[in-house]
DNA sequence: CTAAACGGAATGAACGTTCATTCCCAATCA
DNA sequence: TGATTGGGAATGAACGTTCATTCCGTTTAG
C-alpha cells in the first residue's frame, strides 16, 4: 500500500527546494532529506527526477486553475471578466509564491517548452477561460486583433514580471497595485 | 601574448551552446571542442565558468545597447521615443536569437537576479533611456504613476514574451507586428 | 633558447539511480 | 492470546556517469 502522506511529504520537500534552488540545485539526495525519506523511497513514487518534476506541475495546476475560475461569470462584461482572472491568477502568484518560482522554473526550461507546445498545438486542457475571452474580445472587436499567442504574451508577460519583482522583493504588490497593473494589462490589448 | 581570436571562438561557442542548451547542457568539455580549443585553454582566458557566463553577458550588452540607441534622438515626443527603443529591442532580439535565449537563460537564473539587484540598487549602467523615459512621462502625467520596475514589467514582460513565442516558432513576428506589440505596450502603460 | 601558450588526459566531487538488506505489520497458527 | 511468518515498504551505501577544474608534457612565438 502506497502511504499518501509520504508522497506529499516529497512532493513538498521538492517543490520547496525546486523553487528556490532550481532543479539542478535541488539534489534528489537533498530532496529526500527534506522530505525525511531514504533517497530510495521517492522512487517507490516517482519513476525518476523527470517525472517527479513534472507530475509536481500537474499537481499545481490543479490546484491552482479551479481557484483562480473561483466566482467567475461567464456573462459578465469582456473587461470585468478579464479582469477577474488576471488579479486572481497574479493574486495566486503573489500568495503562493513557492508555486510561482515552481511555476516560472518549469516554463523556463525544456520541460516547460514541451508542454506549452503541446497546449498550442493539441487543444489540451488547462485555463481555457483566458483563450475563449480573447477569442470572444477579437471577434466583437473589443480586443486588438493579434495572434492568440501575442495576446497571451501582453496579458501575462507583465503578469509574470510584476509577479517576479513581488517574489524577489524588489517591489510589494497590495490589492490595488495588483487591479491597476492588470487593469493597464486590459488597456494593452483592448481596442 | 593572448590572442583575441582565441578568446573569441570560445566565446562564440559558449554563447551558441548556452543558448541552445543552456548552463547545465553546455560542459565546457563542448565547449572546448566547439571552439576548437583545448578544455585548458579555456582556464587562460575566464578563471572558471561562472565568470565566462557573466562575461559573456557584459559582452553582449556592450554590443546590444549601442545598436538600440542608434538614430534615438532625446527630444521627439516621448510615445515615439518608446515605440524606437521597443521596437529597436524587440527587433533585436528577432535577429539575434542566439543573443535573446543567452539574456533569457541569463535572467532565469541566480547570475541574473543578483545582476538585476544590482542594477535597481545600485545605479549601474546599462540602458538608462528607458529609465529616463518612463521618470519623465510619470512626472509629465503621460503615463500612468506605477513604481519604476512595474513600468519595466509592463513595457518588458510581453517584449520578452512575444520574442520567445517567435524564436520557439509560435508565431512570426515582422514589422508591422513588432511596432504593433510596442504600440500596445505604450497603450499599456500610458494615462 | 626561453618562456609563455596550449592541449587534453587525469582528478575528484557531485549527481541520479539501483539494489541487497532491514523494517514493519497484518495474517496465520498453536 | 502470544508467537511465527510472509511480503510489501523503506532504506542508504554503492555504482556508474558526468562535470568543472587542474596538471604537466608539448608546441609555438620572440
Amino acid at each position: 500500500m502506497i502511504k499518501q502522506d509520504k508522497r506529499d511529504e516529497i512532493v513538498r520537500a521538492a517543490k520547496e527546494l525546486i523553487a528556490e534552488h532550481g532543479f539542478h540545485g535541488a539534489p534528489m539526495a537533498m530532496i529526500a532529506e527534506h522530505a525525511k525519506v531514504g533517497a530510495g523511497t521517492i522512487y517507490r513514487y516517482f519513476e525518476n527526477k523527470d517525472i517527479l518534476i513534472t507530475e509536481l506541475y500537474k499537481d499545481l495546476e490543479e490546484r491552482m486553475f479551479p481557484l483562480i475560475r473561483e466566482g467567475y461569470e461567464a456573462d459578465k462584461p469582456l473587461r470585468e471578466r478579464f479582469i477577474h482572472l488576471g488579479t486572481g491568477l497574479l493574486r495566486y502568484f503573489i500568495e503562493n509564491p513557492l508555486d510561482f518560482r515552481y511555476v516560472e522554473q518549469f516554463h523556463n526550461s525544456p520541460y516547460g517548452v514541451a508542454h506549452r507546445r503541446d497546449k498550442l498545438l493539441g487543444e489540451k486542457e488547462g485555463c481555457n477561460e483566458f483563450r475563449d475571452l480573447f477569442e470572444e474580445g477579437v471577434s466583437r472587436q473589443i480586443i486588438k486583433e493579434f495572434p492568440l499567442v501575442l495576446l497571451f504574451a501582453l496579458s501575462f508577460g507583465p503578469l509574470v514580471s510584476a509577479a517576479r519583482d513581488h517574489v524577489l522583493g524588489f517591489v510589494t504588490l497590495d490589492d490595488v497595485l495588483i487591479t491597476r497593473i492588470i487593469e493597464a494589462c486590459w488597456d494593452g490589448i483592448k481596442k
